[in-house]
DNA sequence: GAAACCCTTTAAAAACTATATAAAACCAGT
DNA sequence: ACTGGTTTTATATAGTTTTTAAAGGGTTTC
């Protein structure tokens, strides 16, 4: 049904979670830690993911966070699944970017409710994974597999965050977004406000797109306001 | 930033619920029951339901069951909320297509971050609904996030206190607004100590106008009374 | 008509916001 | 553990906006 990656580093969880699931015909792969986690997920891009906390070489959270900011795997469902009940460390696993949190001792049939919620919410987002996206406005044309920008028949290659910032400017093109607004969009997980990652990306950018027309301005300043985007540039 | 409809027949959890998720900068709607519920959520389409289990007139699950068959609301993300903490009870309510499930009493951060989760979720299917806010008054019309105004079909860039005033102004356009409100307005909570400042930003934007039309008077000053806007010019 | 008050104009200092650049921390693949 | 590339942090610099200050016109009122 689906295909389910377990990280945990007790065997017996391990081991109960993956035969519960795969009563429910799901295909369940397992890591016993969050380095394997990590490397199991990108090479199999699974459907969802459950995860522990506390596990040795690098733990739960750190996973969810470079999860996130995985090409492939930064809409993968997380259910996070730890012996914490703390509420901080509930917060800090959805600030990390968790779907769902699943205080141990849990009872599987809720385990597997929530797990067949996630899916369920999740497949109809994406229906077929396997379609490349192309999103084009004016001189843009977005590359979304590979992670890059044509414009103006030149093809420039993006870093993820360049594509994402790039994507939200170019999805609300013509008006200006705040910067608050575009780091929620880009970095969403985690609303810590570091302003200045943000403006040294949108320079990065902006040295890009000058290279391809150094008479052209794509992205406008106002100041006080935030950025925005003009699709066909702007003589400057 | 988001719509979000509670449903609850207990007013002081609706109060409770809608206040902390206000302060998230979310639009709140409100029902007290199933029946009205269903009602508002089929007219409003909110991006997110928090529903109470057990209502008066139509329950919970029902509710649930029916947003998921009507075409608009299938895809809205439920979280339901109920003094029920049995395992049955749980089941019952992601059956019946439960996003999330919490059960009373529960803590607020809790809430909050969950519901925050599932918006993250369904954020990618949503449209970009970032609609830009402006206000239209004579030939003035405001833009919000880019802090600009338009002025007969010439567009003029502004500084943000310079919004802020116009745009007061504006709101109160043939009226005339004293020096001291203005200031309130303004900069918020103060004691009418810098009057001169806010000299200085009208005659700012006096400039501003007068570069477009040289012959109408927008901004008329009433000698010991403070400013007043005439949205359509006067003839000086 | 003169004193007192209110408003405009101008200029420049202070505060703030954005850019540019480099260096450090970080991560993925070898 | 090393490497090449990406992201973040840090700092100096540039550019805008806001505030402050001072001088000069106008209005009102007695």
């Amino acid at each position: 049904m689906a295909k389910i990656l377990v990280v945990d580093d007790n065997p017996a969880i391990v081991e109960l979670v993956k035969i519960n699931l795969e009563m429910q015909a799901h295909e369940v792969l397992t890591a016993p830690d969050g380095l394997q986690g990590f490397a199991v997920a990108q090479q199999e891009l699974p459907h969802l993911i459950v995860l522990d906390l506390m596990m040795p070489n690098v733990d739960g959270y750190t996973v969810c966070q470079r999860l996130r900011k995985h090409p492939d795997l930064k809409d993968t469902p997380v259910l996070m699944l730890t012996a914490l009940g703390d509420m901080d460390d509930k917060l800090k696993g959805f600030d990390s970017g968790a779907d769902d949190y699943l205080v141990k001792p849990f009872e599987i049939p809720e385990l597997l409710v929530r797990v067949r919620a996630l899916l369920r919410r999740t497949k109809a987002v994406m229906p077929s994974s396997a379609s490349q996206e192309i999103l084009s406005v004016g001189h843009f044309t977005l590359i979304a597999d590979s992670l890059e920008v044509k414009v103006q028949d030149t093809i420039v290659k993006l870093t993820p965050t360049e594509y994402e910032i790039l994507n939200a400017l170019i999805q609300n093109h013509g008006q200006t977004i705040a910067l608050g607004k575009l780091l929620q969009e880009v970095w969403g997980y985690n609303p810590d406000d570091d302003v200045e990652t943000l403006r040294v990306h949108i320079r990065h950018l902006r040295v890009k797109l000058e290279k391809i027309s150094p008479d052209l301005k794509y992205i406008e300043t106002i100041y006080g306001g935030g950025y925005r985007l003009w699709p066909e540039g702007k003589l400057s």
